[in-house]
DNA sequence: CGCGAGATTGACAATGATCAATTAGCGTGG
DNA sequence: CCACGCTAATTGATCATTGTCAATCTCGCG
């Protein structure tokens, strides 16, 4: 059972993935780890993987560290999007369209898989299942955008980065990230701000009355959450969204 | 070329859309139409299509009116997570998933093909050319949810509201819903409010202010838009994100 | 020890929310 | 035809949340 890299391999963090997500064929795993294989890949912390505007001709596939998708305005407005991490594809099926229309940057260093668009094609034609996963995965991901812009439209500024820690906390959770109640947080708070429409100073602050409610600890890096349940509904958590997946 | 409804038919719609996204070998268009002509259904105004938490187990098209996807928190607040406009499709592939995370509501009257899993799977797999279609249908509504993360995130409230404004016009133009610099807006200012994650009164106050300086006609449920360019600017509206298309 | 990035603080300004009416438009029943 | 009742739009006054500006602090690193 190698092949599908339940217990070790460079790609460990995909298969447990699509495992909590639509469990995959061990054919399907084999010929989609050979594909992961063929097409490693490392950059560094603050590479841009990809520009706005680029056109896309590859899907890449994220092993290890994290990156998100970002979106700027002329003046200089940023805004994060998504973070992409351990497990996620870049963008399955996104050489469809002409160009991309955001930036993906990396947070840390990256381990990434990069299959080419024919490559990729070829394997979800032989692969029905892969292909549905690979679905599956961009409805999941759909569904988080639609959770973002609910955080962003209606949620307060506590509620925002409460709510973006679960999320990160549960998202990290199948892919055997967390330990214990703790788990890694590598961005800088300019980035946490830019990921709940916040400044950094009022990012600072409501990260500081997270601490001081008891909620969380943040530091080195390491985001311990004592009492999730509590953090949830301190961010009017909804469980549903990141639990789309079809019993069978 | 009656069979791809380029000139008229109930499906009109769709098939404007497709033909600006991705155009549709005749063959496959007739195949769609077909299957739209089987699942013709209409609904009034107001009507729950699907409630989050639903199981989903068929597609459907929109041919007429408006609705929006939306979610609400436990205390009640709303946030409109997008419209879905003629000719697009509610939820291609949703059935994938265990359930919905959103609901669906009509704000207008609306005609709409439903196509069940079964139909649609077998559509897709004897159409390569529509699965790509459909794919690409997906992708840009990612696009569009990223960009009103954007809009939530890092915009004015004036921005967002004149940016929602040019973002449907745009949707509008491709399925020939625009009449010279005018299109229907059928929906409440509480909707209005909803989408751009204001309150209702605020957004009262910023449709005025978009109508004192000129920029907008906002009466009788119709939206004109003297210079688009102005208000585009006046939005910091990007056009690339509704332009990914691949040109062949 | 000095530098630089990131985190933190204080003071103040501004955007947008809330509360509470009021107005406008429209369909219905008498 | 008109009063009533409803929904949607609008207004005024006030309050709260969040942004901006400008320092200062911390800490790892050469």
């Amino acid at each position: 059972m190698r092949a599908h890299g339940t217990e070790g391999g460079v790609a460990q963090a995909v298969f447990r993935r699509f495992n909590a997500l639509r469990p995959l064929p061990d054919e399907d795993a084999a010929a989609l780890e050979h594909a992961i294989l063929e097409g490693l890949l490392r950059a560094g912390p603050g590479e841009d993987l990809i520009t706005e505007g680029d056109p896309v001709d590859s899907v890449r596939i994220v092993l290890s560290g994290w990156l998100f998708r970002h979106k700027t305005l002329e003046d200089g407005r940023r805004q994060i999007v998504n973070f992409i991490l351990p497990g996620e594809t870049c963008d399955a099926h996104a050489y469809l369209l002409s160009t991309l229309d955001h930036s993906i940057t990396t947070a840390t260093p990256v381990a990434y898989a990069e299959i080419k668009r024919a490559r990729f094609e070829q394997l979800m034609a032989a692969h029905h299942a892969l292909a549905e996963a690979f679905m599956c995965e961009t409805l999941l991901n759909n569904a988080i955008q639609r959770e973002w812009i609910v955080n962003l439209g209606r949620r307060s500024a506590f509620e925002r980065v409460a709510h973006l820690f679960c999320e990160i906390f549960e998202r990290l959770r199948p892919v055997g990230l967390i330990d214990g109640n703790s788990c890694s947080l590598p961005v800088t708070q300019t980035d946490l701000a830019d990921a709940t429409g916040l400044s950094v100073v009022h990012a600072n602050r409501t990260i500081q009355e997270l601490r001081a409610s008891g909620l969380i600890v943040l530091k080195d890096r390491t985001l311990t959450i004592g009492d999730l349940e509590a953090l949830k509904n301190a961010a009017m958590y909804s469980p549903g969204y990141l639990r789309l997946y079809r019993a069978k």
